[in-house]
DNA sequence: TATGAATGAGGCTTCATTCAT
DNA sequence: AATGAATGAAGCCTCATTCAT
């Protein structure tokens, strides 16, 4: 008879307990020691979850990215007028800033670790912007594209300005590319 | 007073030369031994020049920004047409791609310096906010910070995602930009 | 009664798996995960059946010792020809070079496990000088000792150089032992 | 100008001393850090001189190695009576019988690290073994092979047991094996 | 009986940094 | 100005071992 314990519930609380970590330090900095000390566990039940280092981040990084997705599914409501749909994305997108900024930090990291992570990172990213091409009801992907630009925009800019920045102003641009997509379905 | 233009001279090679290494690996991976016999120089002489990795990376990171602003600058043409200079922007993106891009992930990087390195990281996109602003005949400073968001998407989605960007789809955002701030204009 | 059964031979199929793996690897490499593993049970089995590692590795090394002394016993046989027991004490070596060498070198990683391994060891040998005496019908307690010598020569040598012996030139000095003592005997 | 140090001599001072700590405990017991701590160095200052453990064991057993064999070559005279010759043999390694069995240990542990290790060892031991030969006057491979069967047998029987071993005994042997030889270089 | 989760000391190695020359 | 030898803390990871189940 095994020592009963969760082995999934253990690894995912591992892994929402280090994200703060290396959100905050990045991956190359944040050591495991000082990540099994922040967590309360020993280096040894560290390994003994994730194979090394990098498997811990990859893990990690991949259930945060999950989980703000499915946030963000929440959030947008069935509503079928896109302006409700628009403003549902910007209250996400304020709401989550700070996860947000922290995910795309660790994305960049993320990147560092080879091309197979590059990879992951392109599915991941493909996959999102499919997510918001859906929930939007946009057509054409290069308009979905050009979403995605600007929230990695917002994103990217209230982590390096300390300004805040006024997100109403990109309502405008918003219905704009939802409109665009209508039209060009009424055309079709 | 020769000595000084050596020293200053070997400063700027050694920063020079130790970009490619930052931008790549980041700053928490890239030890000054790698730096050193890469630069094909010894590391108690990385020490001569800067007292810590961290000036060392600092002071990189504010000569590459120097040199990447400028770079725009010498890029836009003193006509005075609107759309003649968001070509030049969108041509400036298209070319300094890769450099951009390592610019933006050593930003973070230097972010996690500390509050200092925050502070001089928001000096200095607001500089090269201002630059924009200045260039391209941008009154509102609201509509600087969304043309920044602009150029901060478009280099974070290129690094993210593999498919290529299609920039020209951009043109129309950008002369909307620029034209509702010469409405403005007009109006006050 | 049936359990002492079971347990008995648990604990002698361990020691008999781990044989190989403590002898490729020497005891400071072999752990006791890769053990474990290797064998199909847990670490906690393991500990289960020996207290430590240092007590698996000695049973282990005594369990391979106590059989290939039988072995040998086994091999040599009735025939009182002096010549046909030195035959077969070659043939033994010959066809067991492998095992032999393994127990050498185990024998060495034994000894450094403290004064009451080396003691430990000393008996063994002694016991097995004592074997081979009697079984060549050998009266001389030294000859017996420069018997050993040839057989952990033989050993030592064909683990370090690659190219092989020809065992059957210490065919004339076996004989020349056999029967000096012969002599001996017949002296006295 | 840099620190002035006679990297040679600190090599082979690191490799001498660490010599007895190798050859009691074995390679794969011995830690660098213990290492280190034992030559009153740092670490670092070890990894300086020696890519890793592995090289560091290597060129120690090497210089060990042919340091013993220069002591063997001092050892034997010029005279050229091969009974003199095989005194001073078995003189040699009465005296330094504590140094040869520490060697024939690292040997077999030097084994355990892969195939390059085991021809280095095989290269190593085809040279003493010349060298033997040629000391002596030994025309036949083979008989030189006998005798390096009888060195190595010597030292390990003085290993495993803790009676001490007659040398005297194997005077006759190594008598026959010259003359054997010399028979035949007559016969020639 | 048997499991495997958990520990923390220690494995080898690299780190940023200092300093004698 | 420049070198590279030296340090020891810390890097990632594995270790033998314990113990709740």
């Amino acid at each position: 008879m095994p020592k009963i314990v969760d082995r999934d519930k253990q690894k995912a609380e591992i892994l929402s307990a280090s994200f703060p970590l290396f959100a905050s330090m990045g991956f190359g900095v944040v050591g495991m020691r000082q990540c099994a000390r922040e967590l309360g566990v020993s280096t040894g039940t560290l390994y003994h979850y994730f194979a090394s280092k990098e498997v811990l981040f990859e893990q990690m990084y991949l259930q945060k990215s999950r989980q703000m997705v499915q946030l963000l599914v929440d959030r947008i409501p069935n509503c079928e007028d896109p302006e409700v749909r628009i403003d549902a994305l910007l209250g996400f997108v304020q709401e989550n800033l700070s996860d947000l900024q922290r995910m795309l930090v660790m994305a960049f990291d993320f990147r560092r670790n080879g091309p197979e992570a590059s990879e992951l990172l392109n599915q991941s990213f493909l996959f999102f912007r499919g997510s918001l091409q859906t929930m939007l009801g946009i057509r054409d992907v290069e308009e979905a594209d050009r979403l995605l630009v600007l929230v990695f925009g917002v994103i990217s800019r209230e982590t390096l300005l300390s300004a805040p920045l006024d997100l109403s102003g990109f309502r405008g641009e918003l219905q704009r590319l939802v409109r665009s997509d209508f039209a060009n379905d009424v055309v079709n």
